[in-house]
DNA sequence: TCAAGCCCCGTTAGCGGTAACATAACCTGA
DNA sequence: TCAGGTTATGTTACCGCTAACGGGGCTTGA
């Protein structure tokens, strides 16, 4: 219960202090700290012990300016909360993890002068490379992008020209993909949910594949409803509600993510609407949530495991002089007919 | 669609290059882009021009190790994927974002040692404080952070001794007042079903608060059910449909958190189960998600937005040589009783 | 008229490490 | 026996920026 004796700590503890202690110079205890050169197994010992007796923490600030070497990669983000960059974040950790290299995260919003922002004070600490989501940026931030004299990858999509390297898929032929399926069942009068968020391109750009192929086949959106904020699966109920009672006809609900198609979902089978029978659904992602609905959402899986991999192997390679140049990698997702979309 | 000519960068932009490009000494530029000291207006502008026209950022590893100052935040975390933290961080920014401090997240798996290391990792950047999560570390991780010298503040738990400082919840008191509440309307034969983590130790108290209150009414739990990896919507319906049919008995399910009880949930109306009456349900945490089910889950906020924001105020305040030393800071959750306890 | 004060800007000396080179002690083989 | 190579350690010179101080030029008031 009483706390132990702590030595009143007058300054930080530096280099010179072990050195002091340990009776080598400064040098020979950031060699045993670094594990580099040469050091006598019996001074390496002697070191560690009296690192580990003072408690030393190394100051990396230092060394990052000595060596003009930061073990750091800036990963940019519009968001924490939605269940598609925490996959991301996991494919970019498995990978970084054997390499020494370690993600520090920035969160936009969805907001491109916050994207500008966050990319300016990620630089300003000279990471060893930077993966940022979309294509889409502010002028100023493709020019520090470009100028910063490290790798960055473009993630999510590659619609677009991106600055270095990109990795993602194309979310307009997603789109496209999921109208032909849908068409391809039986259903013809589809309405579109999705979010108003002028900044979501790539949700942009997936609606626009998809009323693409719909006019091929000479077909038009019946309805279209658009959210913000606020809970998803919630939001998904209610607008499914309004579209449903607005157009009572529809007989498709295309979702532009899947939180609020499970929604969408969960009310109509909560109103015993023939699912998919009278109503189909389909969603975007391939979120792990989908597994434990009462019936699987149709939906197309993004890659975001495989994403978050390749990127962080594109800046571990280029960070090993492996250099191979921009490099643009396009995944394909598959589609997830699930148990929402008509089967013959 | 041709890039712009981007003047080739021999080596990294410094001080020295916005000085010469503007005739100022460095002091003065840093002066400028600092907004500190004063400055003519005329010399600022240059000075302005030139560092943008350069494309300057400036190099805050060396701004840091000169002043000694460092405007980061350590935020340690077991999880990033499973609705709280992203709260939790939510809250923490919303109250840094004024205040100049900027948060950088590490993630630990609910692993000890991962904590240790990513404290050890964060501490060497010599931010200016650190928030993490629970009161349980390994002893060289609280060694460190009372040696380090800046504000420590421990969050989500106050059941323990912190290091310095703490804001959180009593989580074993919120087990106690679930356990009572449930009792009082009147369920006798009550089953717990949660995470097989033994080092999610906020579960494990809530549990423990949970069983006491059993006891003290002479009770004890029926039956219980743990699951640990995959979707824990899917988990949820798993281990219910196991507990149900091991003890057909039950008339209460107490989940350890809101996603496996709104797997359990759904699982219930699938079946047709009379909810609340035959059959109780709870969980913990007070996920938005849970606005779209067909009933609303019974469970306990956890006050996560507040603990974020709490946190980040007492790291603001002892920024600000407003300190006032360690401080404990006990938030009380509220329970929402929802649609799955029986009400009279 | 000049001391005192203010504004604006420059100079100097590090911050705590590390790269690169220097050096001393110890081998090794012809 | 000694040139040439290892191995283990120390020395020096920064990395890019900022704190602290200094000082010229101009204003102000007695």
């Amino acid at each position: 219960m009483t706390k132990p004796p702590i030595s009143e700590q007058r300054r930080t503890l530096t280099l010179r202090d072990v050195s002091e202690a340990s009776g080598v110079s400064e040098m020979t205890v950031s060699r045993v700290l670094r594990n580099r050169g040469d050091v006598s197994a019996a001074t390496r010992e002697r070191v560690l012990q009296a690192s580990r007796a003072l408690g030393y923490v190394p100051n990396k600030i230092a060394g990052a300016l000595a060596s003009q070497r930061v073990n750091l990669v800036g990963v940019i983000i519009p968001s924490m909360s939605n269940m598609v960059f925490p996959e991301v974040m996991t494919g970019i950790s498995s990978v970084l993890d054997n390499t020494g290299l370690q993600p520090v995260v920035g969160v936009t919003n969805y907001l491109p002068d916050r994207e500008e922002a966050v990319l300016y004070e990620m630089l300003s600490w000279r990471p060893s490379g930077v993966i940022i989501a979309g294509l889409e940026h502010t002028a100023p931030a493709r020019a520090m992008m470009a100028q910063a004299g490290i790798p960055i990858v473009e993630i999510m999509d590659i619609d677009g020209q991106p600055v270095d390297s990109a990795v993602g898929i194309s979310h307009r032929r997603a789109g496209r993909q999921m109208a032909e399926a849908i068409i391809a069942s039986g259903y013809r009068r589809i309405a579109f949910l999705g979010t108003q968020m002028p900044n979501d391109f790539r949700a942009k750009k997936r609606l626009e594949g998809f009323e693409e192929a719909l006019r091929r086949n000479g077909m038009a959106l019946v309805d279209r409803e658009f959210y913000d904020g606020g809970s998803a699966l919630l939001k998904g109920r209610e607008m499914t509600a309004a579209v449903l009672r607005r157009s009572p006809d529809v007989d498709f609900l295309y979702y532009s993510n899947d939180m609020i198609g499970a929604g969408g979902l969960l009310y109509c089978l909560d109103q015993g609407i023939d699912v998919p029978g009278k109503v189909g659904l389909a969603g975007f992602n391939g979120v792990e949530l989908l597994d434990g609905l009462p019936r699987r959402l149709a939906t197309m899986d993004a890659c975001r495991l495989e994403i978050g991999q390749r990127a962080a192997e594109i800046i571990a390679a280029r960070n090993q002089t492996v250099d191979l140049g921009p490099q643009v990698v396009e995944l394909f997702p598959t589609l997830q007919p699930g148990d929402t979309i008509r089967q013959f």
